[in-house]
DNA sequence: TTGAATAATGAATAACAATTCATAAATAAA
DNA sequence: TTTATTTATGAATTGTTATTCATTATTCAA
């Protein structure tokens, strides 16, 4: 019984992850609004009306490879803060993570990247997506100002921003180069860019 | 013959004005795809068919919305840029301009942040809105690094991208507030993050 | 004032795609 | 093996909205 329960929990779990790799791969290529459900479900594998039986709706679609993606991220993006011993580590590992995971994902590069108005009207749990990284930032911008690795005189809402901005400005060029070329490499020279910036001595 | 003509074009300029910058307001409020003709044509007091004597169709009126956005807002820009008398008052003029324009123009703001995807397909004419900004920033740091004011050790790429990022990044987080809070106050604290960074003495 | 010519209207059309649901297949229990 | 239950199918339905076009209004030259 128990066996069985898991069994079915496990099949359903597979398809319900083909459905939203799937559905990844076409918002990507085609934008929310142009795939069509019957790209998804042939992609997948399965007839159009098996993706009612695992989602409410197109929407629901979108906003669960969203939610999943987040988290994963997020997840990781915590323990990469994690292994800095002080704020310029912390800031360095997590724009390399920041940096690796949507190298290596790039359909949710994409997608994060044009549908964030979308998501934005259909569910505010997920509203601001960039608040947890956000929070992450005030906290290692705090930690620096008290270390006295970062300058005290900040405004550090706009700080957060500025850096929050910069490595999405990044990856959204890397996205629209198709993604031609290394994105990691560019993490630390970044990080010099943040914390030295661009004025000759 | 002549001033007939003229009359005749100032009466469509008028309402082919009045219909843009209802698609302004509509494709701000509501995004392109859910966005209806119906919606735009009554805010512009028109009919729906009326559209289309000076469209050629949906698509159509978001290109020459951006279209004429950015041809205005690229004159200004650059003679913002034209003003400075060295590398750093340039890039002040520059990023001054550039959030006082969003800042004017919330509708536009909205629809460059959120509506680029769908332009990247419709049109190759603007398919990089970005292009002509960076194009600016280069100069202005190329400029910067003969003068002495800017780090010769610099991948001129990425720094292009840093700055055309975090200004953006900027500008996304007024318009998710709503633009209740003065963009244009952040310009030089943000040129003095560019420039000297976030690192303590 | 008149009758082309031009501009505007908005109801009708047409296309498309999300969603439903009666039916069939697969799986599990008896 | 048979029956019950769960899962999957995809053609038919439904709703929506961009676009067209026959009709009406307006403008302008003669």
């Amino acid at each position: 019984m128990q066996k069985i329960k898991s069994e079915l929990q496990k099949n359903k779990s597979e398809k319900y992850n083909k459905i939203l790799n799937s559905a990844g791969a076409v918002f990507a290529e085609y934008g929310f609004y142009k795939a069509t459900i019957s790209q998804i479900a042939t992609k997948a594998g399965v007839a159009d009306g098996t993706l009612y039986l695992y989602f409410k709706n197109k929407d629901d679609i979108l906003y669960q490879f969203i939610n999943f993606k987040t988290h994963v991220v997020f997840k990781k993006m915590h323990a990469a803060v994690e292994k800095g011993n002080n704020a310029e580590e912390k800031l360095r590992h997590l724009i390399r993570c920041h940096l690796e995971e949507f190298q290596n994902d790039k359909n949710m590069a994409t997608i994060f990247q044009s549908e964030v108005r979308y998501l934005r009207d259909i569910e505010s749990q997920i509203k601001d997506i960039s608040k947890m990284y956000l929070d992450l930032l005030s906290d290692i911008i705090e930690q620096g100002q008290i270390e006295g690795s970062i300058r005290q005189d900040l405004f550090v809402g706009l700080v957060k921003r500025f850096i929050l901005g910069a490595v999405e400005g990044v990856i959204r060029t890397w996205v629209t180069a198709d993604g031609r070329y290394d994105l990691v490499s560019l993490a630390d020279p970044l990080v010099d860019l943040y914390l030295t910036g661009v004025k000759g001595k």
